[in-house]
This record gives C-alpha cells, sequence and structure tokens, in this order.
DNA sequence: ACCTTACTTTACAAAGC
DNA sequence: GCTTTAAAAAGTAAGGT
C-alpha cells in the first residue's frame, strides 16, 4: 500500500524527469534544424504515448526523441532525413532508423514513404532557386515516379536528381556539388538517379 | 510466362546438430587446419568446408551451426565432413547427430517491376515496413507459412524464415495472389 | 568516370557477456 | 541487447586509379 504508492511516485517523478529531459532534446534538436513549433509538439505527442506504451525501455531517451522528432516531421509533411537529424543527434543513423521504425511500428502511425516532393521547397530556397525550378522538379518527379522509376530509391537521392535536372532546364543551373551538399547524398546518387530519369523524361541534353 | 516458383533458388540453408560430446576449443584450433578460433570475439570456433561451401561454428558443448550451405544435402554433405575431421582428431561423434534445419534464405523473381509505394498501401501500412531511405526492400512479414519476403522495385524478392523448401513456393504463391487480387501485378 | 569493397535489411542457431 | 557465420536482393557510400 504505502510501498505502492511510493513505488507509483517514484515511476511517476522518473517518467516526467525522463520526460524533460527528452523534450528539452526535443527542442534542441528542432531549433538548430529549424522546425516550427507545432511539428515540435506533435514530436512531444508521439514521444509521450511511446513512454506512456513504454517503448523507452532498453533505448535511449535520445534515441526516441530523435525518432520521434524524425517521424514528426513526416507526419507534418517536412520532413528531414536521418543523414540531417543524425547530424544535429548524438545517436547514430542507424539507431535512430531502427528506433523510429520500431515506434512507428508499435504505435499504428502508419507513416506512408516519403514523396520525394516534400524536399524540394527547402533545397531549392536553400539553393537560391526560382519558383520556375521548384515546378519544374515536381513535374519530373511526378513524370518519373508514374513510369515506376522511385521504387527503392532514397526520397532525398531521388528529390536531388530532379532539382538538379530542373536547375539545368531553367538554365539556373547548380552543380551537382552543390545540390548533393544541401541534400546530403553524394554526387553519384545524383548522377545515376539523373540520368534514369531524363531518360524517362524524354530529355537529350 | 514463367511460374515464379520456378525461380526459387535456395542461396542459404542454416541448421543445427551437435557431437553429443564437449570440447576443448583451444585444442582443436590447434589440430584442426584453418580452424579460427578467437574466444574473446566468439565463444564458436569457425571451421570452413570447400565442398560443398559451408561454415560451421563448433562449441564447447559439442553443438555444432552450419550456414552458408545451397541445399539441405549440402549440409549434410558439409557436417558429414566436419563429423569425420573431428573423428580424425581422436574426438568421439555420435552415430547419425540429428540435424535440424533452422532457416533457409531463398531468392524468387516475378519477372515483373513492382510499385513498393502501392504495395505498401495496398498491403496495409500497418502490415509492412518499407523505408527506401534505409533500405530499398520492402518487408513483408507472412503468417502461413511464417517467413519474412523482401520485396524489390525489380520484381526479385527474398524468402527467409522458413524451415522446409516448400515454404518459400506457398509464399511466392501467396505474394502472387495478393498483388494480382489487388492488381498491382500487372 | 570507373572499379572494388562494404554497409543497410530479413531469418536462425550456437555460448557468453 | 550484443558478439559471429552465410547468402540474396538493390541502393548508397567511400576509397583508389
Amino acid at each position: 500500500r504505502l510501498r505502492k504508492w511510493q513505488e507509483r511516485i517514484r515511476t511517476k517523478d522518473a517518467g516526467e524527469r525522463n520526460l524533460q529531459f527528452a523534450l528539452s532534446e526535443t527542442d534542441r534538436m528542432a531549433s538548430s534544424l529549424a522546425i516550427p513549433r507545432s511539428v515540435r509538439e506533435v514530436a512531444c505527442v508521439i514521444y509521450r504515448r511511446a513512454l506512456d506504451e513504454d517503448l523507452i525501455r532498453g533505448r535511449s531517451i535520445e534515441g526516441v526523441a530523435t525518432s520521434t522528432l524524425y517521424a514528426a516531421c513526416r507526419m507534418e509533411g517536412i520532413p528531414r532525413s536521418l543523414e540531417e537529424v543524425a547530424a544535429v543527434s548524438r545517436v547514430e543513423r542507424k539507431e535512430i532508423g531502427r528506433t523510429y521504425r520500431y515506434v512507428a511500428q508499435e504505435l499504428n502511425l502508419e507513416m506512408e514513404p516519403v514523396n520525394p516532393k516534400k524536399y524540394v521547397p527547402r533545397f531549392c530556397s536553400e539553393l537560391e532557386l526560382s519558383e520556375e525550378v521548384q515546378v519544374k522538379a515536381n513535374e519530373i518527379i511526378d513524370t518519373t515516379t508514374e513510369k515506376g522509376l522511385l521504387s527503392g530509391k532514397s526520397p532525398t537521392g531521388y528529390a536531388a536528381a530532379a532539382i538538379y535536372a530542373a536547375s539545368l532546364l531553367c538554365n539556373e543551373k547548380k552543380t551537382q556539388r552543390e545540390v548533393s551538399d544541401v541534400a546530403q547524398v553524394t554526387e553519384v546518387t545524383i548522377r545515376n538517379r539523373y540520368q534514369e530519369q531524363i531518360e524517362a523524361m524524354g530529355i537529350h541534353d | 510466362m514463367t511460374d515464379p516458383k520456378d525461380t526459387i533458388n535456395i542461396e542459404n540453408v542454416v541448421a543445427s546438430t551437435g557431437i553429443g560430446q564437449e570440447l576443448d576449443l583451444q585444442s582443436v584450433a590447434m589440430d584442426l587446419e584453418g580452424a579460427d578460433y578467437d574466444p574473446e570475439q566468439f565463444p564458436g570456433l569457425v571451421y570452413r568446408t570447400q565442398n560443398p561451401k559451408s561454415a560451421a561454428l563448433i562449441f564447447r558443448s559439442g553443438k555444432i551451426v552450419c550456414t552458408g550451405a545451397k541445399s539441405t544435402d549440402d549440409v549434410h554433405e558439409s557436417l558429414r565432413i566436419v563429423f569425420d575431421k573431428l573423428r580424425e582428431l581422436q574426438i568421439q561423434v555420435n552415430e547419425d547427430p540429428e540435424i535440424v534445419v533452422q532457416n533457409i534464405v531463398t531468392s524468387a523473381d516475378l519477372g515483373r517491376n513492382l510499385n513498393l509505394n502501392a504495395i505498401a498501401i495496398g498491403l496495409g501500412l500497418e502490415n509492412i515496413e518499407y523505408e527506401p531511405e534505409q533500405f530499398p526492400g520492402l518487408v513483408y512479414r507472412l503468417d502461413d507459412p511464417e517467413v519474412v519476403a523482401l520485396l524489390f522495385g525489380s520484381g526479385k524478392l527474398v524468402i527467409t524464415g522458413g524451415k522446409q523448401p516448400v515454404d518459400a513456393e506457398h509464399a511466392v504463391d501467396k505474394i502472387v495472389s495478393r498483388l494480382e487480387d489487388l492488381g498491382l501485378l500487372e
């Protein structure tokens, strides 16, 4: 009775301290990634659910916090890649990915695969590309996806290649290096996806 | 049209067995040519056979795991070689140790490209795992047979977790009919 | 730009930390 | 949970020439 009561308080306190630390970490990471407050709140709601369902056991708080932030960005339609979140987390990419898959499965988040188009606005603005280039990149993504080119490809690499191609078509050329820097993929990946995409689009340069 | 079942190929068979005798791995490592034994890193001694190609993990308890074989026959042949090698070292080995197949990995080809995005949604996001940022294959867990299939955009697939070669055939049949029902295999 | 090597995912047993 | 073994699928990455 009294022991059980004390245990509850202890558990609750531990949980609160756990939550407090997780929320401050989420805030720190979200700030350095310029993620809006509304998305941070979604991340916190997911984290709280994970805590309630006892999904933290056996994992680091930081890992779960990073994963829920990654999930929240996807849910809100402004995804950050694992590379990007890993850069501001002290948990490595592989662990963030694993934890994300576990949390998404256990909480039935039913996350759809990321549409590469979701990366176009942010990547293009970081590259200072015009609205015209964004429209063109989206068109390339839509057309080539319909032709079946997207299956199994990383959304960031796919978006990066479309943006690179669009920048050429709109005479606002960015180098593969510049695009690969903002998209966090290698130039080789951009080159490979780019070749497939222009061929599917029937473009000859 | 080729029946996808005819494209099934066994790529790896994992099996366990035991000689019914405890072993001094340190001395086995000394006497057995080509044996790799680093107890600090892993408690098992690794012994590779060339024909058929496989790797046997031999433990202090006398239990053995054989992996890398391309068929259940190859598993038996590889382990026969391992048993004989141990007998050459004056180690007692039971007459016919029971060999249990623990896992069979197979590959197959559906012969058509797959729209993994549509399949992920069609089969139900709660049942599948498809994270192309992390891995290009879609993970599909079947209940019967109890195996896991990895589907790729090329139409190729990997089936693992089965204990019998027929498990892969049943799995391919079920996957094909599920995709056909959803109109995703055209 | 190419080539090679290597890492991601799935399943499974073994003994020990 | 991890460690080790094997093998396939396809994408991505890194290092060397």
